[in-house]
DNA sequence: GAGTAAACGAGACGGTACGTCGAGTCTTTTC
DNA sequence: GAAAAGACTCGACGTACCGTCTCGTTTACTC
C-alpha cells in the first residue's frame, strides 16, 4: 500500500501506530516546545506553556510524552539543519573540523545549552538518556565516526583505536570546561586536543610570540 | 598580618562583616541542607524544606543565600571529608589514582551528582559559577596540581605542560561518559586516559584475553 | 420544562455557567469558611485556613473568589436563619421589632460583627460594597420594607415616605453606638428612635423612676 | 503658661513622663505615620513603614504604641485644623452646618476613612476605642455639644433632650449610608435630617420639582 | 450514513513550592 | 544605659506549575 509508505515518513515512532489520530497536535506540540526552547531555554520551559502555545490541552501533551525532558529532546532531535562537516579526507584537518564543532554546539548554539539543562534528568532517568542518545548524540556521532573509520581504513590510524573514547575525550573536555571549570574554549583548545589525540603531545601552554 | 586577623578570617566571606550575628541560624541552615542533600537529592531539595529542618523561617534563608544553588554550593564545600590522596612520587601512579578518584567522584558519591544537578545553573549564573569554582573546584584540583608540578619539577613534565587542560582532559572525560555518553566509567578508562597523558598512545579497545 | 432542565438549574447562581463544574469543592469551602467565621472570627480567618479545612487548594479558592471579604460576604449570605419579624400588622410593634432585631444582630450576634470588618474593605472595594448589599443587606432590607410598604398602604405613614432613609437613620444610630460612640444599645434605644421616627418626638433622657 | 495648661496640651500621659527621652524620634514616629496615612492609607500603613520613614527601629514604635491603630490614631488626633463652625445662634443652621460638617468628615475626607479602617480593631480592642474616643471623638463632639447647649438654654430644645443621641443619630445615619447602604450622601440628606431631629418629620423622597 | 470509541481542547482540581511581606521579638552595637 | 539598627521566627500572602481528572466535542473508523 502506498499510503502506508507516505505515513512512515511523518514523526519517529508512528508507523503503523493506530494512535495519534490527530497528527496536526503532534506537529504542534512539537513546534511549540521548539520555539519556547530557543525563546525562554528549557529552565522556564512548562509543559502548561507548551500547550497553550500549541493550542493543545495539557493532556494531550502527557499523552504522548513522559516529562519535560522527553519533549524537549525529541523537539531538540528534529533540529538537524547543522553544517554537514566539509570532509576533506585529511584525518588531522578533519578531526580539527569535528573537535570546532564541538565547540560551537557546546559553548556557543543555544542547543547546546540543552546538554548542560538535561544533565540533571540524564542521570536519573535512564529512559530518558536511552532517548537522548539515540535522537540526539548518534546522528551527530556518526558522522565523526565515519570520519574515523575511514581514517583507520587509510591506515592513518590503528584498526582497534577505540573510537568512542577517543570522542569523549575531547566532547568531554570541552563539555567540562564550559560547564564546570569555566577555562576558555577556543581555537588554541582544538589543537592541542587534536595534537594530543593524534601525536600524542601533552597539551602546554603556548607561548606568547 | 596580625595573628588575631587570622583567626577572625574564617568564617568565610564574613571577614569584619558585621552581619550574620546569630550563627547558630546561619549553621543550622548548612547543616540541613547537608543532610538534604544526601537524603533526597538536589532535585528534591527545596528551600521550604531546608528551613523547616533547621527550625528557621524561609526569609532567614533567603537572606544570606540567593537560591537553592548557592545553598547547596556552600553546604557542599565544608564536606572534605574525602581521603588525601597517597601520594607515591610516582608520576603514573599518582595520576592514575587521581583518575580513580575522580571516577569515584563522580560516579559513585553522592556528592558528584552534584555536578550534573548544578550544571544548568552554572551556565546561567555566573556568580554561582564563581562560587562554585572557589569552594568547591579549586580545593580539589590544588592536589592534583601540587602532584603534578612536583612531577615537572623531577622532570617528568615539561615545564610548560597545561596542567588545567590535562586535568580537563581526564575529568571531562570521565563527567562526559557519566552524564552523556552513558560509556562504562572503570579502571580500564582509567589506564586509558593516563596512557594516553603520560604516553601519547591513542586509546584502543582492550583486547579480550 | 424538561426533566434535564430542572436538574441543570441545581447549582445555586450558576444558571447557563458552564464553570463551577465540581460543585462540592465549592460547597466544601463555604462551609468552611462559615465554620471558620464563628470559630476565629473574620480578622483571623486566612483563605489559607479555609482551603485547608476544606479540603481544597488555595488556588481553588482564589479561581472563584477574588478576596477573602467576598468568601465571607458569600459564606455569610447563605446563613438565613434568623427567624422571620413577627409581624403584627400594628406599625410601631413592628417597627419596634425591626430596630430590635437590628440592634441584636449589630451588637449581639457574632455574624453582625462581620460589618465592622468589612466596614474597610467596603469602602475600598465597590464590586465588594455591591456583592455585600445585594446578597447581605437587601434580603434582609425587603422585610422592613415589606412591613412599611403595608403601613402606607393603611394610611399609617405618608405614600412618599423615604423608607430607605428611614431605616438608615435607626440602623445607621445603632451600628454606630456599637462602633464608634460606645454608648449602651438596649430597649431604651429601641423606643426612642421609634418615637423619634414615628411620633417626632426629640430623644430624652429618660428619667430615673 | 497657665499650670493647667501645661500638663494637659501635651499628647496624654506625657507630662512629668520619665520614659520618652528622646522627644525626637517620639515626634517623628507621629510625623511619619501622619504623612503615610494620607499617603497609602491605613490598610497599607505599616509599622516597618512608619519604623522607616521616621529613621527609627521597629522596637522604638513598638514600646509606646500597642498596635498600628493606637498609632494611627495619635497620630491623627494631631490634625486639628478643620475650621471651627461658625455658630450662627440659630439652632437649624448650626445643627445643619453639623450635619453638613459630618458628611464632609465621613464622605469627603481621607481622614473621615480612618473610622472605617478602623471599625474592625475599635469592637475588638476596648482599650482602643477609649482612646480614639478620647482623643478624635470628644474633641469633635464638644463643639456640638456646646451648640446644643445653647439652644437647650435658649429653650429651643427641651432640657432633658439626649444630646448624644441626637448626634448619634444623624451621623449614624451618614456613616451606615458612607459605609453600608451606599445611598448618596449629600444637602438634601442634610435637611432631611434636621427637619426629622428638630421637627420631627419623617424623611420623604423629596418631589423633583 | 450512523454509531461509537478514541483522542481531543479546555481547564478545574488537590498539591507543592515559590519568593515576598509584615508582625512582633530579640540581639548586637553605638552614642 | 537607652535606643538605633536590623536579624530573627513565624505565618500568610498570591502565583506558578505540577500531573490528574472530568467535561463536552470532534474525528475517523466500523458496520
Amino acid at each position: 500500500m502506498t499510503i502506508s509508505g507516505a505515513s512512515k515518513e511523518l514523526p519517529p515512532a508512528a508507523a503503523g501506530d493506530p494512535r495519534r489520530r490527530n497528527a496536526r497536535a503532534h506537529e504542534a506540540i512539537l513546534v511549540a516546545t521548539s520555539e519556547l526552547l530557543t525563546e525562554v531555554g528549557y529552565a522556564r520551559l512548562t509543559i502548561e506553556g507548551v500547550a497553550a502555545r500549541a493550542g493543545v490541552g495539557k493532556a494531550t501533551v502527557y499523552r504522548w510524552w513522559r516529562s519535560k525532558a522527553a519533549l524537549a529532546v525529541e523537539a531538540m532531535s528534529r533540529r538537524f539543519d547543522s553544517p554537514l562537516p566539509a570532509e576533506t579526507g585529511d584525518l588531522r584537518q578533519d578531526l580539527l573540523d569535528a573537535v570546532r564543532r564541538a565547540i560551537d554546539g557546546l559553548a556557543r548554539s543555544p542547543e547546546g545549552a540543552l546538554i548542560p539543562a538535561l544533565a540533571a534528568d540524564l542521570m536519573r532517568d535512564p529512559t530518558l538518556a536511552a532517548q537522548f542518545r539515540e535522537q540526539i548524540l548518534r546522528p551527530r556521532r556518526s558522522r565523526v565516526i565515519a570520519i574515523l573509520r575511514k581514517a583507520i581504513d587509510r591506515g592513518e590510524l590503528p584498526a582497534n583505536v577505540d573510537v568512542d573514547l577517543l570522542m569523549d575525550v575531547y566532547v568531554g573536555a570541552v563539555l567540562y570546561r564550559v560547564v564546570v571549570s569555566g577555562e576558555p574554549v577556543d581555537e588554541s583548545l582544538a589543537e592541542q586536543l587534536v595534537s594530543l589525540l593524534l601525536d600524542g603531545k601533552q597539551p602546554v601552554i603556548p607561548s606568547v610570540d
